[in-house]
RNA sequence: GCCGAUGUAGCUCAGUCGGUAGAGCAACUGAUUCGUAAUCAGUAGGUCAGGGGUUCGAAUCCCCUCAUCGGCUCCA
């Protein structure tokens, strides 16, 4: 068998197995659910009354997984002669869940795997249709880590009991298992949610609820920045901006839609009396835009409409589901709503791909695209549907781009299109979505009138390039492991002057620097040189750090340090302002001269 | 919402068997005036998440609530 990243899953199939192995022998009363190979390792879910796997159980776990290992033990095919037989086995045994799935596989052919060892003994069996490697010496047992212990539901229903998921991991070497513990390690440094608290990013405070963020000064800097450039790409791709309000009588929910379909996701305002209306702490911005829409008449000369706006809506979220800055309660959308003819719809599209490529090159991150088709219940005439889907295919296969299609995992109301970019530990966010809807226009009865004469119901496309302000904030944080590129930087320049007698000649420079429109910081405290470059450049992770003592005085110049990069050379104040200005102008990343 | 873990100074953490709380960093004050990623000394800082209970006595044991973390579910 060849050791490759295609085989990979084999291994860590048959290393699940191993592990059943071991919990069954220090836990006799585990019951087996299910053990498959993962992207990054393999889990096995297991139900044990009266006790929960601990840490220290996680290692008990995996050095019996090293003694059965240097067993040599061998794993058998073996075809189930008689299912029902079988089945009544598992019952007996008390495999309540191999029961069950062996009950839904009966006319599949169903095979047990069978750990045997030298002599033939079966030391373990477990439903499964493998493929495994042949044997135990493929699993190195320095090659295998348990990592951690999560609850889990049976077949991944809430309604069904939940069992102790141990989640672990296996490679085909000791070498490659430290690559990854270390990549690991690695992602952990960059959590947005410890870098938040590390560069005064963020909060989240008890005291006003959970998911309801505090940007920090720091971080305002930084959506400060990015809106700038959102509103300006706006502007010249042709959208206008508006403001709506936070909160809407229920009527306005009521004909969106709302309260019937999203009502456990909203925020009730609570009345003070029964006279007066309900309101609602608004959880998406659209209706409101339609509104707009509805204070003018249009032609079909006068669509496309793109309507964008900062929107921040607040949804309500299971106490469990909340996240960092990924996962919140009250977030702003970098909303838009385009009303448009179907025969615009495909420029529409590609309009849209168009923007969040620009947007997604400036940042440097990568992203994959997914299509989501028609669900099973859906609103609206099929045929717009078809039109739809090809529509957007269309608009995709032209630029050649390549995209999943998620069947059937469309919204009611529309078929649509996700951006997910990638983030440090190589989990995929949500970001940029493009979703048609044949619902709303219904509901709000909009129009537009067309070239014979008649009044026809427009098609209107949601769609955000950020996603949400909150979660793209925490992404960037990740993807830049709080360094920021130099037009976000919070502080751009720290201005450290040597000794105490250069401070004159140093407040001089900031205030040159302050004046440029750079975000400098002057650093005239009694600390030392070493100290101040350290906290600017390490701690805070400022990009430039401008030196001073006697000669650069006399030169008139100023030392520059960069981050990550080291010492840069002298130059004069106006050749580094302009330099540096250049560089926040053009958004690159590059900090070198 | 569910399973499990956690919550001690601004941050990172220690606190034994139940005997009234400690370090480093940060802050503040003073000294130092320094040539490229941590100068020295001193001071101050805590209703031990909140509430209830057991006890002569609770950071420590029990219960409830809140929050955070790892997952599951959800993410119209």
């Amino acid at each position: 068998m060849e050791k490759n990243n295609e085989t990979l899953h084999i291994l860590r199939h048959s290393a699940s197995h191993i592990m059943a192995q071991a919990v069954q022998k220090i836990f006799p009363n585990a019951k087996l659910a299910i053990g498959p190979a993962v992207d990054t390792g393999f889990y096995y879910d297991f139900d044990l009354e009266g006790h929960s796997f601990t840490e220290d159980d996680l290692r008990k776990i995996e050095e019996e997984m090293k003694a059965i290992l240097k067993q040599n033990l061998t794993f058998e095919k073996y075809l189930i002669p008689d299912v029902q037989k079988q089945i009544d086995e598992f019952k007996a045994q008390g495999e309540i869940y191999k029961a069950e799935l062996l009950e839904e596989h009966r006319n599949d052919n169903p095979t047990l795997y069978l750990t045997k060892d030298k002599d033939g003994n079966v030391l373990f069996n477990d439903l499964c249709a493998g493929p495994h490697v042949p044997n135990t010496t493929f699993i190195k047992g320095n090659a295998i880590k348990l990592l951690k212990v999560a609850g889990a539901y049976w077949r991944g229903n809430e309604k069904n009991k939940m069992l102790q998921r141990i989640y672990a991991t296996a490679f085909w070497n000791k070498e490659d298992l430290e690559k990854y513990l270390n990549f690991l390690e690695e992602a952990q440094k960059r959590d947005h949610r410890k870098l938040g608290t590390q560069l005064d990013l963020f909060s989240v405070r008890e005291e006003i609820g959970s998911g309801f963020v505090l940007w920090h000064p720091n971080l305002a800097v930084v959506r400060e920045e990015i809106e700038n450039y959102w509103r300006t790409e706006h502007r010249k791709r042709g959208y206008v901006i508006v403001n709506t309000p936070q909160i809407a009588k229920s009527k306005l929910w009521e004909i969106s839609g709302h309260i019937d379909h999203y009502k456990e996701n909203m925020f009730f305002i609570r009345k003070e009396n029964e006279d007066e209306d309900q309101y609602i702490v608004k959880p998406m911005n659209c209706p409101f835009h339609i509104m707009i829409y509805q204070a003018n008449r249009y032609s079909y000369r006068s669509l496309p409409l793109r309507m964008a706006e900062l929107g921040t809506v607040y949804r309500k979220e299971k106490s469990g589901a909340l996240s960092g800055l990924t996962r919140v309660q009250g977030f702003t959308q970098d909303d838009a709503h385009i009303f448009c003819t179907p025969e615009q719809l495909v420029d529409e599209i590609n309009a849209i791909i168009d923007f969040v490529s620009d947007t997604m090159k400036i940042f440097n991150m990568t992203f994959e695209v997914e299509l989501s088709t028609r669900p099973e219940s859906f609103v609206g005439d099929i045929k717009n549907w078809e039109l739809a889907e090809a529509g957007l295919k269309e608009a995709m296969d032209k630029r050649g781009m390549k995209y999943e299609i998620n069947e059937g995992d469309g919204a009611f109301y529309g078929p649509k299109i996700d951006f997910k970019v990638k983030d440090a530990i190589g989990r995929t966010w949500q970001c940029a979505t493009i979703q048609l809807d044949f619902n709303l226009p219904e509901r709000f009865d909009i129009k537009y009138q067309d070239k014979d004469g008649t009044m026809k119901t427009p098609v209107m496309l949601h769609r955000v390039i950020f996603g949400s302000m909150e979660r793209f904030h925490g992404i960037l944080i990740e993807h830049f492991a709080g360094a920021f590129p130099l037009w976000l930087s919070p502080q751009q320049v720290c201005v450290v002057p040597i000794s105490e007698r250069h401070n004159d000649y140093a407040s001089e420079v900031y205030n040159k620097l302050r004046n440029a429109g750079i975000r400098v910081k002057l650093d005239d405290r009694s600390e030392s040189m070493g100290y101040k470059i350290r906290e600017a450049l390490q701690d805070n992770k400022i990009p430039y750090v401008l030196v001073m003592g006697d000669k650069e005085i006399e030169a008139g110049k100023v030392a520059v340090r960069i981050r990550g990069i080291g010492e840069a050379g002298t130059l004069s104040v106006d050749e580094f302002i302009n330099i540096v200005k250049e560089k926040i102008n053009s958004k690159t990343q590059e900090l070198s001269f």
